[in-house]
DNA sequence: GGTAAGTGCAACCAGGAGGTTGCGTATGAC
DNA sequence: GTCATACGCAACCTCCTGGTTGCACTTACC
């Protein structure tokens, strides 16, 4: 029972490691922040405001994209990149699925105790 | 505005990072899911059933327990890790948060286009 | 057509993350 | 008291990540 349960949220939960993985550096985050604020914007205006390298910025978005929490879309010389909300409302679907594990862990450890 | 807006999402979102890297990761992710559904177990425990040696996992649980996400508790010679939900909670408030702003942001867009 | 702007690609580098091994130490069991 | 268990610490290794620089290429603009 724990072991299937162990299996569906780990397979379930492999799918978001590298969403949660490009949500965990600042910089990401902060492009999401601006990508989330306003989109699209081109890689140049992403890169107003940042101390990094255009190059840098340009990894950057590469892993988001990869993750699939932005999407670039070639416009003339530009290259635009805009925000997707979908892995993000996936992931709150996996932490509500966590939390209710968690309550149920909970409750079987209170009805174990009271017994 | 815009500047505002991210300043405080850029703000709030900072701290979550830690929590957002932590789980960016496979066998943490799964470390969080087996300390989930049973809480608390002790490393030798949590090193079971897993390839990776007890000095590995006992890094992966300094992670989490820095990201707060799991809390250490020595019991006699034995080191016991339990699950804390609130990292989490946090975490999917923000995320609500970043949701928010989102729909915001595309209201905007299709106010401006409409009129 | 010439020039500047916006990107992509590749090479390169430093540092940190993930992992192992070896050893020391404290605690429980007998 | 002795021995096995559970763990921490430190050194070490490898590989990936984050970042830069330099150059080539396409596209807009005049």
């Amino acid at each position: 029972m724990s072991a299937r349960a162990q299996t569906i949220l780990g397979k379930a939960g492999r799918a978001h490691v590298p969403v949660f993985a490009a949500l965990g550096d600042e910089t990401r985050l902060g492009l999401v922040t601006r990508l989330c604020e306003h989109s699209p914007q081109s890689i140049t205006q992403l890169t107003d405001g940042s101390r990094l390298t255009r190059q840098a910025i340009s990894k950057h978005l590469a892993v988001l994209e990869h993750a699939g929490i932005v999407e670039s879309i070639r416009v003339g010389r530009e290259c635009h990149y805009e925000f997707h909300l979908k892995p993000i409302d996936d992931m709150k679907s996996y932490l509500d699925e966590v939390s209710r594990q968690w309550d149920e862990a909970l409750g079987r450890l209170k009805a174990f105790v009271e017994r």
